[in-house]
DNA sequence: GTAATCACG
DNA sequence: ACGTACGTGATTACA
């Protein structure tokens, strides 16, 4: 991990003068609004550049994004980021979080912050380790079992939140998909295209794949086309198109709706309630968001419900059996345990069949 | 203390 | 015309 940070530092150092040459003037990089002045102010780079709503200059990686192609100074500031938040946020963290009694960094989870259910976990988080990148997967490596004896282990529900709006809409388009076995995504977009399942391209099932999760966050066509990049009116018309093949999502929607109006909550499936103040608001901004929230809580918190009775339940036989593997870290859908290789043949199947059937719906469970 | 940004599910 | 996907935490800048 030194290793790691030392050669983040030497790209930070490096690319830092690169773009203070080619800004023409030393500045702070990591400061957005000093980037934003020097990029839209002296640089003028983009004819109308969009502003927060403090009236700063947007810097963020998307609006950076779009302006990568025609401007070299961007492109390097992508780069400088990204090897920041790996720096500060991570190889230069975690290390110095490291309890010198163990050895080890211990994060704390709160089992009552979240307004869904589900737990969080800081000083240090370790539910936001880098993954996606390829630099973002070295961080990854500095995680290791305790000895030789033992290999991590990693378990996770595979798409649980769409098999739980499958479970809890009941709609036979969606619960079809899960029972056949077939990728979830595709017959998403075989429906929703009106084609064949073989002809369905890869384009076809990345757009279907963000209606997908679209649906379990309360989703608008706004947010699809700005997710997707593509006008808002083709996200309405996949929308529409989704909620005609699949009408049962719809229905359950609208149900889950009507239900917070009339109670001021939506529960999960094991009755955990989120309050929902705002769903008869005459803002339609802060309706709409309250709605949103009404839709994606039971899904979120089912999960969440689900994941946790798995973890009471392989605790036990853990302690039960008097087995020397570890439960180290949940993930909101994965576990990670510290597992004794001996213990193998024992671990995984029990693991597999607790997370499986800790909570039974009427979907399978992968 | 707040805003902006970005890491994860 | 407005302003929007859900849930989090850490870091940095800045008032």
């Amino acid at each position: 991990m030194a290793d790691f940070a030392a050669q983040l530092s030497k790209e930070i150092d490096t690319l830092e003068k690169t773009i203070c040459r080619m800004a023409g003037t030393t500045f702070n990089l990591n400061s957005p609004r000093q980037l934003g002045q020097i990029l839209f102010d002296v640089m003028k780079i983009c004819e109308a550049p969009k502003k927060t709503k403090t009236g700063q200059y947007t810097t963020d990686e998307q609006t950076l994004a779009a302006l990568a192609p025609d401007h070299e100074i961007v492109q390097r500031l992508l780069e400088h980021r990204t090897a920041s938040k790996l720096k500060s946020t991570y190889a230069d963290a975690l290390p110095a979080a490291i309890w010198p009694r163990t050895g080890r960094v211990h994060t704390t989870y709160n089992q009552v912050m979240t307004t869904t259910g589900r737990l969080n976990s800081q000083n240090p988080n370790l539910q936001n380790i880098p993954i996606r990148s390829e630099r973002g997967q070295e961080i990854r490596k500095a995680f290791v079992p305790r000895s030789s004896e033992y290999r991590l282990l990693s378990a996770d529900y595979s798409q649980i939140e769409l098999r739980i709006i499958a479970a809890l809409s009941r709609e036979p388009g969606l619960l079809e998909a899960f029972r056949t076995g077939v990728d979830v995504h595709t017959a998403t977009a075989a429906k929703v295209y009106g084609v064949f399942l073989e002809l369905v391209t890869p384009e076809m099932r990345r757009k279907a794949k963000m209606v997908n999760y679209g649906i379990a966050y309360g989703i608008s066509a706004f947010g699809l086309s700005q997710r997707l990049g593509i006008p808002r009116k083709e996200a309405v018309e996949i929308i529409q198109q989704y909620f005609t093949q699949f009408p049962g999502i719809r229905k359950y929607m609208d149900d889950t709706m009507a239900f917070a109006r009339e109670h001021g909550y939506v529960q999960t499936v094991t009755g955990r309630r989120r309050y929902i103040r705002d769903i008869s608001s005459s803002n339609n901004t802060v309706r709409s968001a309250a709605e949103r929230n009404a839709i994606n809580a039971p899904i979120q918190g089912s999960a969440a419900d689900m994941i946790k009775i798995a973890m009471i339940n392989i605790h036990r036989e853990l302690t039960g059996r008097k087995l020397k593997t570890r439960m180290l870290l949940q993930v909101h859908d994965e576990l990670v345990f510290d597992l004794h290789t001996a213990e193998e043949k024992e671990v995984l199947p029990m693991v597999e069949e607790k997370m499986k059937t800790a909570i039974t719906l009427d979907v399978p469970l992968v």
